[in-house]
DNA sequence: TTAAAATGATAGTATTACTATCATAAAATA
DNA sequence: TATTTTATGATAGTAATACTATCATTTTAA
């Protein structure tokens, strides 16, 4: 039998059978499991939509509270602060992109082919619907772009790490430095490029967009190409 | 007559001249000229004490005014909001890097030459005190590093920029982009890398320090010799 | 059907991020 | 030196933020 595995569902002998994919985090980043309710979810919906617009800074629990018709109390009852909830996207962000790239590489032998689709998954993973309502990948990829270093650059990261807060992150660098060292096994620093791809993919679409002499290249509706040719120019050049 | 530019003085006919460097910056980043006055740099030597120290999160005007014992209203006739405040710290460092690679690139005239002291510059430019007695250059460093990235990373960066708040930034990674079509007029990719070169120093710092996972060198007692060494590294593979 | 869990409604507190006003001290200028 | 301008301090006040607490009501599960 074979199974195919498309945007938002499978298909199994010609049937569509749809998937929710539900990405599990740490539970440390909330105080309650917000993607099994309702209320939860809205939360996740809706913070990705305010925060996109408006910017983390004047983003705040109350607005989101009117937004959804909601209390503030009840927020609380889900996320410690702001902060965690903005860590929790961030992460759940991560995921999905580990997500996309493990399926994505899941029968390919070549690491060359194989660093390729990390790039492409880096750069467009909005594109990819994984088929979960309740979040708006291209919106939650703006805000990796606009917010996304301020979830770790806080007096608490260290606290945070301890716990296990940046795992998703980490654990992705560690997936693609392995890619990288396949690709070549001298390479002297395949976790600090790792993250350098990941870091210049989000840097780069960010000064396009708003301080466009900090780089090259340039960005018209959305349309990621140059940041990934970058991207394959920096690689090749390193790992040849 | 023999000039010599040393840390902080000159020596003209082996008698030290001392200079106090003074730079000058967009005036759009705060009310009153901070430099000018004793309670000024004041609000320039404290906050950069205090914000190395809590976080720039936890930071605030009122703090500030205790230690120094003055009062918010006091501050915020010298700058807006914390926020121009950092952006102003910012720039000073942006500018004080573009002084330090500039004198020191001055006579220099292989570009493979320049973009090693350029390096050397990004990562260890706290152990040159240009001798304003009222900035720890350290302790900005380590601003730089932990918040720097959140001066440009506001709903009003563009706002901002058209505005020239972002000057300083632009104008060394001209400087350095060009030092790198030096080495190789090839190189697609000049402002990118040259950026790139600065936001990897600052964040390999950062995870050498508190999130290790993500990088492969690491830091003992503010020895940055081992990121040095990355980065001329990637920048011989690229430019090769 | 009843108990438990989740949410809503409301209120309250400390802190933040300012703005305004007036008094006083210091510096500039006539 | 007197006078006027400018800088700073002292104090007060406001709206918004970032929470916490309590109790009532609705929803869900046993």
């Amino acid at each position: 039998m074979k199974i195919r595995v498309y945007k938002n569902y499978f298909l199994i002998k010609n049937k569509k059978v749809s998937v929710e994919i539900k990405i599990s985090l740490n539970n440390g980043l909330y105080l309650k499991e917000p993607q099994d309710s309702k209320l939860g979810r809205n939360i996740i919906k809706y913070s990705i939509i305010l925060i996109d617009e408006f910017g983390f800074e004047t983003f705040t629990f109350k607005k989101l509270a009117q937004k959804i018709n909601s209390t503030e109390a009840s927020i609380y009852r889900y996320f410690e602060n702001k902060h965690m909830l903005l860590l929790f996207l961030v992460n759940w962000y991560w995921e999905w992109v580990s997500y996309l790239i493990s399926i994505n590489t899941m029968n390919v032998s070549d690491p060359k082919i194989k660093l390729k689709i990390i790039i492409h998954s880096f750069v467009s993973a909005p594109k990819y619907n994984p088929g979960v309502g309740y979040v708006n990948e291209s919106k939650l990829h703006n805000i990796v772009i606009s917010e996304g270093v301020k979830a770790y650059h806080t007096k608490e990261v260290d606290e945070e790490n301890s716990k296990g807060l940046f795992a998703s992150y980490k654990s992705l660098a560690n997936a693609v430095s392995k890619v990288i060292s396949e690709v070549n096994p001298d390479f002297k620093y395949p976790f600090a490029l790792a993250t350098n791809l990941f870091e210049m993919s989000n840097n780069h679409i960010y000064f396009a967009k708003h301080l466009p002499r900090l780089t090259d290249i340039s960005i018209k509706e959305d349309n990621f190409d140059e940041v990934e040719n970058m991207l394959h120019y920096f690689t090749k050049k390193l790992l040849l």
